[in-house]
DNA sequence: ACTTACTTAAGAAAAATTATTAATAAGGAT
DNA sequence: ATCCTTATTAATAATTTTTCTTAAGTAAGT
């Protein structure tokens, strides 16, 4: 069994968490330690509101502002997986099954054909919770032209 | 070989397109088949700015507005793919390979853990497009319950 | 030719996220 | 312990993206 804190998170996360934060340099505020934990206590993949709302219960004061910016700073220490691509939408008229590469960078958006072998088949237990309209498989990163200028500077 | 409209959008393409017009009782307004010829020909994942822009070109009248009405009707009829996923950003402490099973009607978030043996793997043409740090992988559709709620009317 | 959906225009309004600024406080140095 | 530097925060304002309103005109499809 995991040692658990009064509240739930796992010692070992939080552990992890701070030792993150340290390593980046990321003052360990209150906020910080407050919005990371309802997070990772969370089972409803909550969106920004209602860390906000969450949070503020205990520390009322908390701006959104701080939500949102703390959130973002979680993601990129890979802390906190953000569901879903929150930027704004684009279109595809090619219907065949395929999936798409994001550069993180510059936005570039590749498609990814796969053959025949590869193709995503539904799991069953995914069947079991719905009825299955749309798939949308998305890689994200560095794309190679980005990697170059990386390493050019 | 395919036959080709003088635009490159597959005659077939834009038949079916027609056909499902006319099947919803959709209208063949010029402005529809532009904004949809638009995002045939794009292999760019162009968003609603974007389609905008290059169907002033030949139509410099339509609005902003018509493109955007016009790019959720066509997603309804399934032909044109929203590439990403455009609601609010969710979050997500657990770092476990896992994906996510969207309801389109309540917008509940369900975990699918993968068993071992369906793990998905990163095909390497993926690879060669670059450092891939992320994977997103969301089914959408109608949940158990929402399904149930429909059945009830 | 008639009906009715669709579009334009212009603006307002949501909804989600980000920027500004001045005050505050974390964590290292003294 | 206290001071100092600098990241961080609260509060508010601003931006961005998308949708809605209203009204008047246009044109698809029967």
């Amino acid at each position: 069994m995991h040692t658990q804190t009064s509240c739930g998170v796992t010692a070992e996360q939080l552990e992890n968490f701070k030792q993150a934060c340290k390593q980046h340099g990321l003052r360990l505020t209150p906020q910080r330690v407050e919005i990371f934990k309802t997070v990772a206590l969370s089972k409803e993949h909550p969106d920004a509101e209602h860390v906000f709302e969450t949070v503020r219960k205990t520390m009322p004061n908390v701006s959104l502002d701080t939500v949102y910016r703390t959130l973002s700073s979680l993601e990129d220490l890979g802390l906190v997986f953000r569901v879903g691509f929150s930027s704004k939408a684009r279109f595809d008229a090619d219907l065949d099954e395929h999936y798409h590469f994001v550069c993180t960078q510059c936005g570039e958006v590749f498609d990814v054909v796969p053959s025949s072998g590869e193709k995503l088949s539904i799991p069953p237990e995914v069947q079991h919770l719905g009825r299955v309209q749309k798939v949308n498989l998305q890689f994200s990163g560095l794309c190679r032209r980005c990697q170059a200028k990386q390493k050019d500077l």
